[in-house]
DNA sequence: AGCGTGATCTTT
DNA sequence: AAGATCACGCTG
C-alpha cells in the first residue's frame, strides 16, 4: 500500500483520528530493521477548543510542535518514565493532535519482545508508553515528520463505522466527557482502560 | 489500590 | 523558588 502524504493529516484533528485507525505505522532502523504496527486506537486533542490539550492557552516551549505542520511527530515525556507519540494534524499554526493509544504489531515483534520483556504479543503495544518502548521512540524523535525513510505511514483500506468503538478519553482530568477516544472493537490490542 | 519518577506549568 | 499536576505501567 502506498504511503500516506501530507494533505492527509491536514484535517480536523477528531476526524483524523478516525482515519488514522487500521493504518499501518512503519519504523526502519538502521540494520534493516522493520517495525510496522497497526494503529488500533487513538485519542483527539483538539488545541484551544480542548482543556485537555497540551496546547489549549497557547504556544509553549514543550507543545510548540504541535504548530507545526500536519503529519510531524510530536513526542513529549510523562509521568517520568514515559514517552507519548501524538501526530500533528490540521494547517500549520493550528495546534493538534492525535495521541496514538495501541497498535497491533505487523512486524518486527521479536525486537518488540526484547524491548519490553515481554513475549505476549497483545501485551506488546497494547499503551501508549508501552508502544513507544516497543519501538524505541524518544524525545529525539520529537519534531521529526512522516515523509521520511525512518517514520511513514502506510495507507490501509478505511474501517467501517460498525468496527469503531468511541468512548471518553483515559487518564485526563479536563474535559472528561468528550468522547474523543477511538478504537477498534473486539481488538485484543487495545489498551485495558484503567480505573475500572 | 498504590506508587515511582521527573519535566512542565502555575502560583507565590 | 516551591508546589501541583500529569494523555502511564507495574506490582501486589
Amino acid at each position: 500500500m502506498e504511503r500516506l502524504e501530507q494533505q492527509f493529516y491536514e484535517l480536523p484533528t477528531l476526524e483524523l483520528s478516525e482515519k488514522l485507525l487500521g493504518k499501518i505505522f512503519v519504523r526502519l532502523l538502521p540494520g534493516n530493521i522493520a517495525l510496522k504496527g497497526r494503529i488500533v486506537e487513538t485519542e483527539a486533542y483538539c488545541g484551544r477548543e480542548d482543556e485537555a490539550c497540551h496546547a489549549w492557552r497557547g504556544k509553549t516551549s514543550r507543545n510548540r510542535i504541535m504548530f507545526q505542520a500536519p503529519g510531524t511527530l510530536y513526542v513529549y515525556f510523562s509521568y517520568g518514565c514515559h514517552h507519548l507519540l501524538n501526530i500533528v494534524t490540521e494547517a500549520e499554526n493550528t495546534p493538534g493532535a492525535v495521541l496514538i493509544r495501541a497498535m497491533e504489531p505487523v512486524e518486527g515483534a521479536l525486537f518488540m519482545q526484547e524491548r519490553r520483556g515481554t513475549s505476549l504479543k497483545t501485551n506488546l503495544m497494547s499503551g501508549p508508553g508501552k508502544l513507544t518502548k516497543a519501538l524505541a521512540i524518544d524525545c529525539s524523535c520529537n519534531g521529526k515528520n512522516l515523509f521520511s525513510e525512518e517514520f511513514f505511514v502506510e495507507n490501509a483500506p478505511p474501517l467501517p463505522n460498525r468496527m469503531i468503538g468511541t468512548s471518553t478519553r483515559v487518564g485526563i482530568s479536563k474535559s472528561r466527557e468528550l468522547p474523543w477516544r477511538k478504537f477498534i472493537l473486539n481488538n485484543p490490542h487495545v489498551s485495558k482502560v484503567r480505573g475500572v
